[in-house]
DNA sequence: CTGTTAGCGCGTTCAC
DNA sequence: GTGAACGCGCTAACAG
């Protein structure tokens, strides 16, 4: 079976290649009395066009690439959850690319550009270099950045430095001066990926803002994960003088926070407040204060962005941004020092 | 850029482009001076090999198809992720069909035979009609069920039953006798994919053995999500004689009873004892009864017996199946009634 | 060893 | 309105 190609569809209904291409892209120009005759034959033989063939002869492959790292964080998976349901609308098939190392992610940035494979390319969380921007300008497919940036490609971004400032004002306003902060590694341009280290700068800001001076001892970075996050809690609750207050970079390192609580008794958010980053949806259900991020609709604009530059080849080179709207949202794991 | 073929590639480099063709897929015959050459124009051109027209050529596409209905699902993730370790070693990508409706479920199951655009196929969680498996089984690629099942198909799957039958018995052995069980939808052919009615057996015959009567009132469905299984919850909750014990088809829904649990100042595990399914990773956080299915291995073993098909064509007749061991995690919301 | 040529399956002119 | 020939970019078989 599915060996059959258009030339048997046309030999069983007695008629050239050229008609049944016409039938199957239901050209204008093709009597009905032959249609019919040629979607008989199709029926008949159950055939169905050879994608692949098809994209080489028209140069279109109906499919849209996502790189992302680690697409199984529940940001991510958000996010794609919004480019999935533009891509149905337009009848789009989806290539991932998942990266876990850096090796990785250069191989793809020197891969991806060329672009055959998908028509348009959504890149999640990672910020290109300049050079690689330019290769991903030259290339044959539209790009689109989503929690990336480059000011020369488009992009739909949240203002994370913002955010930062938001959740570390926040628990400011509620009279914490202890406050600490964890996330992945800054340093590593992979890990990093960004956004931590901008939420990093925000977080000092509103320190430096209300006077509050910088501890070292308050700030722990290490890999993205709920043990991790555990342990970084750990060390910081242990420490002579704990924070009172502790921002995760990310709602997943917020559940290793509110474990390390848990061990060692530590009373949320009497004793300890906590603030994590992105809302997703366990968030509600632990009632963790954070700060809230349009995921599902980053990936819908990121998708959308993309069709418009398929279509409109000049959009491609706007390098317009999309800024997305954060919001605090107080639930129960923050409250006053010592209330 | 990268409009650059092999034959521009050829000219450059004073040679034919069969010999191109021959460095790009370094076959031995090439002497080393004229390999350097090729070489040499194929980084000055910057010229990558366009996949499609390879693959066209080959017959090969190096894409593996993975069809699974909500993906986004904590558990199709995790076994994403297992299949993700095995195509990168394989040096695969991977192209996902999402479902979310049966229209497209059933699009698919049409499409997705011919088997263009991939080498092989991963059905998660769909269990296909013999009708559909016959089509399966007669594409021009092999086909691997994950989480899904059929007597004429490989697959790797979990006992449901045996599952559902230890849930219900652990909690019986704690002295339960008012158990109830709530669950995604069985009776929808897309919704319910087999497992949770499987389950469902289980839980029936685990009560039966027991002499415990069934109580259609402590029997749930609704679709699957935190908020449905916690609104089943405080249905269940506010019963006359509301039951002991609630068994959760899935680790999601567990959280909304733990949610509808905590909604109702009722105490867990003192005065309900809650176990779910799956054992996601924040089940541990949760420190939640459940139970524990190898979910990434799950994904590991799909891809793996579908490379082993791929290489080996004859294996795909085989219909292996690969039964995966389930185990009782007993953490904190399980105990005995009133205790 | 290497250049040339014939497909891979389909869409698309271009004559009829 | 419709059939035949060509091209998409590449690999493989065949000469040389």
């Amino acid at each position: 079976m599915s060996e059959v190609t258009i030339r048997d569809v046309a030999k069983a209904a007695g008629v050239g290649v050229g008609t049944v291409s016409r039938v199957l892209n239901n050209h204008p120009s093709v009597r009905e009395a032959t249609r019919k005759k040629v979607e008989e034959a199709i029926r008949a033989l159950n055939y169905h066009p050879h994608s692949i063939a098809r994209q080489l002869s028209l140069g279109k492959t109906s499919n849209i690439g996502v790189m992302a790292p680690f697409f199984i964080r529940p940001a991510s998976v958000e996010r794609l959850r919004g480019v999935e349901t533009i891509l149905a609308e337009h009848k789009y098939d989806l290539v991932l690319y998942n990266v876990e190392t850096k090796e990785r992610r250069d191989q793809l940035f020197d891969i991806l550009p060329r672009g055959d494979m998908f028509d348009g390319l959504l890149i999640f969380t990672l910020s290109p270099s300049d050079r690689v921007a330019e290769r991903l300008l030259h290339g044959r497919v539209p790009v689109v950045l989503v929690d990336a940036s480059h000011p020369r490609l488009n992009r739909v971004i949240i203002d994370d430095v913002k955010g930062g400032y938001m959740a570390t004002k926040h628990l400011i306003d509620l009279g914490h001066e202890r406050i600490a902060y964890i996330s992945d590694i800054l340093e590593s341009p992979f890990e990093h990926v960004g956004a931590s280290s901008l939420r990093y700068q925000g977080y000092q800001q509103a320190l430096n803002e209300a006077g509050i001076p910088l501890r070292s001892e308050y700030y722990r970075q290490d890999q993205h994960g709920i043990p991790q996050a555990r342990k970084m809690a750990h060390d910081l609750l242990a420490l002579p003088e704990p924070p009172t207050a502790i921002f995760a970079a990310s709602d997943t390192q917020a559940i290793g926070v509110l474990q390390a609580a848990h061990d060692r008794g530590v009373a949320v958010p009497e004793q300890l407040s906590v603030i994590g980053f992105d809302d997703i949806e366990i968030a509600e259900f632990l009632k963790l204060t954070t700060i809230h991020q349009p995921l599902f609709t980053s990936g819908v604009e990121g998708a959308a962005l993309l069709f418009q530059c398929i279509e409109n080849p000049e959009k491609a080179r706007e390098a317009q941004e999309i800024l997305l709207p954060l919001r605090l949202i107080e639930r129960a794991t923050t409250a006053p020092p010592g209330s």
